[in-house]
DNA sequence: AAGTGACCCAACCGCCCCTCA
DNA sequence: GTGAGGGGCGGTTGGGTCACT
């Protein structure tokens, strides 16, 4: 079910699930220009979806760098520690995750915690039911019949968690030298290429060739924005960067590929 | 086999911050 | 200095899948 919305321009924006097409067409325009300039990609590929969209899509899913399945439980100590220093900083536990994303992390903790929180009810109100009727039997007949407004108030160590996460110090959190994202991936992707990148440079570059063989949506070559223009072409790509488009190619165009779901 | 609830995950929304003109 | 625009981030929603009854 792709909606679709009506922008103060004549085109519309797409929205929903994206399709195999609007994914290839984005990974294209993203090794043209770079993972930064959402709003000029999105407007330039003709995806008719917005700079938010691309760039969530792209990081979410169509990043090369990227882990699949469920968190290990080694990955769900480093959550589960961090979001007790932290609290609901997503992004920034993502960051000591590797090939994690913010989202994946907050969908895994919100699952996580949910279930922790009926446990912890259940347990509250065990515990409460069975004080009561210890200490007053005429009490514990209202609490069976329904009236749990004695249950009410109790601090969940669920809050206090992510209380006690917020109250990190400044200093702490400066030991903790954040990563950009971008860095991150890069180190993932490749640890010896990250030396001599520069955040400005673009992540993974088409090259002609790809842009025959698999990118059939890809732009007919066009002159370089000044912006982007370095020494260097824009187009040449080492070997090294050839390397890490391949995987992110491939994993695309094979049946793995997984769109947004049709509604 | 059908119904149901829990889990998982993709995607959107809205706010805030940063950058740049 | 300031306002606009873009990007980042946290919160939330809704649909698909799977296991259990």
């Amino acid at each position: 079910m792709m909606k679709m919305v009506q922008s103060a321009g004549d085109h519309q924006i797409r929205k929903g699930p994206w399709t195999e097409q609007e994914d290839l067409q984005l990974v294209c325009y993203v090794g043209l220009f770079g993972g930064r300039r959402w709003d000029f990609i999105a407007k330039v590929s003709g995806l008719n979806r917005t700079g938010k969209s691309c760039r969530f899509r792209w990081v979410n899913y169509l990043h090369p760098g990227l882990k699949r399945g469920r968190m290990t439980p080694q990955e769900e100590r480093v959550v589960l520690q961090l979001h007790s220093r932290w609290g609901n900083r997503w992004s920034k536990i993502a960051r000591k995750l590797p090939g994690r994303t913010d989202n994946e992390i907050k969908n895994y903790w919100r699952t996580h915690m949910r279930k922790e929180v009926q446990e912890m009810r259940k347990r509250d109100t065990m515990i409460s039911m069975i004080t009561t009727m210890v200490e007053s039997p005429t009490k514990s007949q209202n609490i069976m019949e329904g009236d749990s407004s004695n249950l009410n108030g109790k601090g969940s160590c669920v809050t206090d968690f992510a209380v006690r996460g917020d109250d990190v110090s400044e200093e702490e959190e400066e030991e903790e030298e954040d990563y950009s994202m971008d860095q991150i991936w890069k180190e993932i992707a490749s640890p010896e290429e990250h030396v001599n990148s520069t955040t400005s440079q673009v992540f993974y570059r088409g090259t002609k060739e790809e842009a025959t063989c698999s990118f059939s949506s890809c732009p007919p070559l066009m002159a370089s924005p000044l912006w982007e223009l370095g020494s260097e072409s824009l187009w040449t790509m080492d070997e090294g960067e050839t390397n890490m488009l391949a995987p992110m190619v491939s994993v695309i165009s094979t049946n793995e590929h997984k769109p947004g779901r049709v509604m």
